[in-house]
DNA sequence: CTTACGGCCTGGGTGC
DNA sequence: TGCACCCAGGCCGTAA
């Protein structure tokens, strides 16, 4: 599942054979993922890639202008799950749950694959970025350790929740949340104005080291996720807590639990990240005495 | 406004 | 062999 490290990672494979190729031809499969897939068809054709840049999990192809040179729109991909991009002669086989076919001018063509479909296909049209993608949150790796306490020490929500939160911050998912959690000794169910200026510090540094981290392994290939070159990554052999429930700390040996926070599977060690004091009231009582 | 929660989308994996 | 069920990430509606 392709959270801002493997979104950074396809994203640096794109840079290294997409700008300056001119697209050629679109072709759709099942289209129930993308916003206008008209649009796409219509307007994609003859364009040509100025650049590509990642913005939280979205990839961002940015198109050149009809002639005056500006960057007027840009092709915006999520990947969701299991969204993967590839790159192949015109003539392969289509791999299952191929949706997108896109032909390049260097006689290649790029394609997009997306088992589950949860992922998103958008074509942003002039001024149209900025409502689109500035409503997100900020970048983990470019805030500062202010703006990251702002954030999620002024909020009264669970720290898993607003992690989560692509409005607070962008590109974190359900792997690096846990995983940096784990690196800042904070259980997930503590609440953002509990934290104190220490663990704030902690867990800004913890989120930093992991994403970085993982970007130089080339991401966490936990399902199916491969990378622009085909390629799985490496960090999950460096996972501490994430879907290794029942198995030892890495710090203390204590059997890491798996507990639903945030609507989300959540993977800490009990030890490390001691719960918060007053648990939720409503499974207090629920619990039978 | 903030927070919590359930439901929805889809299909592969699991377990009976 | 089949099949019900769970789960994943993001988003949206609803309720407190």
């Amino acid at each position: 599942m392709p959270e801002l490290p493997e979104v950074e990672t396809v994203v640096r494979g794109l840079q290294r054979v997409l700008p300056g190729r001119r697209i050629l031809d679109v072709r759709l499969g099942k289209t129930d993922f993308i916003d206008d897939p008209a649009a796409l068809a219509k307007n994609l054709p003859g364009r040509r890639i100025a650049r590509v840049r990642r913005h939280g999990k979205f990839i961002v192809v940015e198109l050149e202008g009809g002639g005056a040179g500006a960057v007027s729109s840009s092709l915006l991909i999520h990947l969701g799950m299991t969204g993967q991009i590839i790159f192949c002669a015109p003539d392969a086989p289509i791999a299952p749950h191929t949706h997108v076919f896109f032909a390049l001018d260097d006689a290649r063509e790029m394609r997009y694959t997306d088992i589950r479909r949860f992922g998103q296909m958008r074509l942003l049209v002039n001024g149209a970025q900025d409502s689109a993608l500035g409503a997100l949150g900020l970048d983990p790796l470019e805030a500062t350790e202010t703006e990251f306490s702002a954030r999620v020490g002024g909020r009264s929500a669970r720290v898993k929740a607003l992690l989560l939160d692509q409005h607070v911050l962008r590109g974190m998912g359900n792997i690096y949340t846990d995983e940096s959690l784990w690196r800042a000794r904070i259980h997930p169910r503590r609440l953002g104005a509990t934290l104190s200026r220490v663990e704030l510090h902690e867990l800004f540094r913890a989120i930093r080291q992991a994403l970085t981290e993982a970007i130089r392994l080339r991401g966490s290939s936990v399902s199916d996720y491969v990378d622009a070159e085909g390629m799985r990554g490496e960090y999950q052999f460096r996972h501490r807590v994430y879907q290794r429930e029942g198995q030892k700390c890495f710090r203390c040996k204590t059997r890491i639990c798996r507990e639903v926070v945030a609507g989300r599977s959540s993977y800490f060690c009990p030890r490390c990240q001691p719960a918060p004091r007053a648990p939720r009231k409503k499974f207090r009582q629920a619990k039978r005495s």
